[in-house]
RNA sequence: GCCGUGUUGGUCAAGGGGUUAAGACGCCUCCCUUUCACGGAGGAAUCACGGGUUCGAAUCCCGUACAUGGUACCA
């Protein structure tokens, strides 16, 4: 039977890092079996309901580089891809459950369900849960007779519909990663199966669906793994057991103080998106790694390494090396907690490892949005690979590359003048004019000139470096000085000095 | 509180009875370079704790602690 695995989000917001691993994870697995990789929209809560929120997912997907084979988007034979679609379908499988005995209408309100929680609340049990003991003393199904459950039905009441968890009952199965888990079934309370408003829970819905969609294998966040029972049951009673997926539930990304939130974001300086985010509702903006400057490749390069490695020291991967060496037992089960500097690293190797001709464009639009007017497409090439090295993020190449494209605007004066004198003074002035008559307009030629004239004037040519530089660049950084000054020309390089000499 | 899961250096982690306990990030020292970066050479953990089992435990078992998730008509 081929793979088919699922990334099921609920459109409510931005898409977090432990989201994108996830998809990583499923989309690693399901290419490595040369399965199917599917994304189902859980909107089974309408409240919760954010405009934008499901095209920004699939944005995310798009930039990360993971296409769904099937999606809303992407079709397939066995949508609809989006729960809210198949409503209708999730009802009879409900009723099933109730026909068989597995579970009952709850006609409880609100306020009674909360009268219980209140009644039952003791210090020991702070949250008291709707389970086998609970269930005998609630409007439902199981205490009231055919005939008022019947009238309570046809009356419509507003009711759900809730799993009858076994009273004692070990449920157990083998995680792909965890390996056995067991659970008591007495511990467990009776779930809301199908909602009042026809809708069903994520318990049913997950359980419906990955069955109607052939999914054979269930990767989700450790979060879940205490619903596992339900869902294992559910499997059971409605008769498909030999179909269920084989589950693996993946270890938390962590932030500084639990598990990792936008606001850890924002405290510390890091994206926890994978793209910007604008929540219409509040409009708050939270920023992404794309804008932030990450590569795609090193954000899922370093993404698959949190949590899985290939049990070699390789550490760099492609998405192509990544399917080839994936495996779901290779994950680490413990949670792990994310390293912003571990990332920008993997930003510095990928930068180095990528194609010039294919991060080009990207850097060159940077630079225009910071008014460097970018016109030679054949230097910006030459000064990627010449300043790439100094670069950890792309928005680095602003101020990398920037100056081979703009006469800095200001120089760091304060660098050279602790040390600078009228002898270093005319030294460049007259170097200036020999360069103005220099034939051979390259590197090896200008340093000629530059050391001959220091020797001459008896000027260690190295204490001459460092102003030269701030004159060209503005600053103490850059590449070597004279490669800077044959990339730039003889004119601009005359021009920058000259401007330098003035404000010293 | 109860239930589940987890715990190897600051972080990611390899290793699953006998190893000087890999590697990477970050940090520190030095070299290279009279910028910055790259590169190179070094430095820093006894495996949460306590009991077992064993000739021998980071590795197996049991407790404890801590962390984390769940305990919703949210996913």
């Amino acid at each position: 039977m081929s793979v088919r695995v699922r990334f099921a989000p609920s459109p409510t917001g931005g898409l977090h890092l432990g989201g994108v691993r996830t998809v990583l994870y499923n989309y690693l697995f399901a290419k490595h079996h040369g399965g199917k990789f599917i994304v189902r929209i859980e909107d089974t809560d309408q409240t919760r309901f954010v405009e934008g929120a499901e095209q920004y997912i699939f944005d995310c997907l798009k930039w990360c580089g993971l296409e769904p084979d099937e999606s809303v988007i992407h079709g397939g034979e066995l949508g609809p891809y989006k729960q809210s679609e198949r409503k209708e379908s999730y009802r009879k499988y409900g009723e099933l459950l109730v026909a068989h005995g597995h579970a009952y209408y709850a006609f409880d309100t609100k306020e009674e369900l909360e009268q219980m929680r209140e009644a039952n609340k003791t210090p020991e049990n702070p949250s008291p849960q709707y389970d086998h003991r609970i269930r005998k003393k609630m409007r439902n199904s199981l205490n009231l007779t055919d005939s008022e459950v019947k009238d309570l039905l046809e009356q419509n009441t507003p009711h759900v519909i809730r799993i009858k968890m076994p009273e004692h009952d070990v449920i157990n199965f083998t995680d792909m990663i965890r390996g056995e888990i067991s659970f008591d079934t007495s511990l467990v309370d009776d779930k809301v199966l199908l909602k009042a408003d026809g809708m069903p829970t994520y318990h049913l819905a997950v359980v419906v669906d990955d069955y109607l969609m052939k999914i054979t294998h269930a990767f989700r966040g450790e979060e879940w793994l205490p619903g596992a029972p339900v869902h294992l049951l559910l499997w059971k009673y409605l008769g498909w057991e030999k179909q269920m997926p084989q589950w693996a539930h993946l270890p938390l990304i962590l932030g500084p103080n639990g598990k990792l939130s936008k606001r850890d974001g924002a405290k510390y300086g890091y994206p926890v998106f994978a793209m910007n985010w604008l929540d219409p509702k509040t409009n708050e903006l939270t920023e992404g790694f794309k804008e932030k400057g990450f590569l795609p490749e090193a954000f899922i390069n370093m993404l698959a390494l949190l949590g899985w490695n290939a049990g070699t020291e390789q550490e760099v991967f492609t998405m192509e090396e990544l399917i080839e060496h994936f495996s779901m037992e290779r994950v680490h089960a413990g949670g792990a907690k994310f390293d912003y500097e571990k990332a920008k690293w993997f930003n510095h190797e990928w930068m180095q490892k990528k194609e010039v001709r294919s991060m080009k464009y990207e850097i060159g639009r940077l630079l225009e949005t910071n008014n460097i007017p970018v016109n030679d497409e054949a230097l910006l090439e030459k000064v990627i690979e010449l300043v790439r090295e100094r670069c950890t993020l792309l928005t680095d190449f602003v101020q990398q590359a920037g100056f081979f494209f703009k006469t800095p605007e200001t120089i760091d004066a304060d660098a050279v003048k602790t040390k600078w004198n009228d002898e270093k003074k005319n030294f460049f002035i007259e170097f200036t004019k020999q360069l103005q008559s220099l034939g051979n307009w390259s590197m090896t030629e200008i340093e000629t000139v530059f050391k001959n004239l220091a020797a001459e004037k008896n000027i260690k040519a190295g204490e001459l470096q460092l102003p030269m530089r701030v004159m060209l660049v503005g600053g103490k950084f850059g590449p070597a000085v004279f490669q800077i000054a044959e990339l730039i020309g003889k004119e601009e390089t005359v021009k920058r000095v000259g401007n330098a000499l003035k404000v010293l």
